[in-house]
DNA sequence: TTGATAAGTAACCTTTCGTTCACTATAATA
DNA sequence: TATTATAGTGAACGAAAGGTTACTTATCAA
């Protein structure tokens, strides 16, 4: 219980900010639910911030390589049906991954307090999945399965009533 | 500066509330901004809890009176332009009236802290736009405006992307 | 005008917060 | 084994939080 103690932090910090806040949180219940001491926590961050910080940075850095870089898009679908099955893929993994329900959390939670949360925020709800879309569809339109039309409007549509869904219930 | 001091004391909560959420606001910067000192408040509430749920309480009851009832419902359009300039007209009005934009500010913040916020804020972001246009685009397919269909479909696909855009921006 | 009620203030209380520090126990290294 | 860096603890600190109290000032009806 020594060694990975810096992580276990983080995950249960992420958890507690992405439920009550950042001035909600308070260290004596956050280090309390590791079975450690407040004070144990400066052994291995020099503040409450620096717990906030070093998150948000892998997340924001996460979020430039997932939706930054081409090579992580999705093969493009070679029908309908295997749109409508790759569109459920991604809907289930993004309820079901512990890691992006609390992300979303705690970007709704931040986003108006945080710029940089704000800024991720756009891109995680938003963005993110309007352009991965926004390719898909480019592809798909360009093998004949869709009609020829504005690629992000279409993903934008297409995306939107799911995000809504996705965003009020996890 | 007396009978609407409560009043005052409200509006301002609302309004850091919304930015900073309930365990971000204290009690002397929000007396502070009205030109008061901290024990004032407490001639008018009798804590820091109680400014929470009093304008909770009336946005409750807001909601129920504006969703919950249909002699609240916008006239049914009468053509496609009339449809459009009617979400414009609203949009507008949503993203215009400071009070909508930092109750939406605020239930995104508070949603996973306070079940009576969560529960609000499924209705103000989800539930009341597609009740609403549910029920005009009824209207309009009884009126032959539209083809016949599942109205509440139709008005989730159409009012997400609205949404989804007010949320993110406003 | 007087008397009572409401509104506002300053000082203080208690609790909790984030943080520091001296110290102990543990683990790794030489 | 001796040494040293690391991880964890308990006590304490100052600041800030929510809240109370005794007191003053304003308001307004009788």
């Amino acid at each position: 219980m020594a060694k990975d103690t810096k992580e276990k932090i983080l995950m249960a910090a992420l958890e507690m900010f992405s439920q009550k806040g950042y001035a909600g949180t308070n260290i004596r219940e956050l280090t309390a639910s590791l079975g450690l001491v407040k004070s144990s926590m400066y052994k291995h961050f020099s503040s409450k911030e620096e717990i906030w910080n070093t998150p948000l940075d892998e997340l924001i850095a996460y979020y430039d390589a997932r939706f930054g870089s081409p090579e992580h898009l999705p093969p493009v679908p070679d029908s309908l049906e295997g749109l409508v099955a790759m569109t459920t893929r991604m809907t289930d993994f993004t309820i079901r991954d512990e890691t992006i329900v609390m992300t979303r959390k705690l970007l709704s939670i931040e986003q108006f307090r945080d710029e940089r949360a704000h800024d991720l925020a756009t891109k995680h709800f938003l963005m993110g999945l309007t352009e991965m879309f926004t390719k898909i569809f480019e592809g798909m339109m360009e093998k004949g399965l869709l009609r020829s039309d504005d690629p992000t409007m279409l993903a934008f549509a297409y995306t939107t009533p799911i995000s809504a869904l996705i965003h009020e219930r996890y």
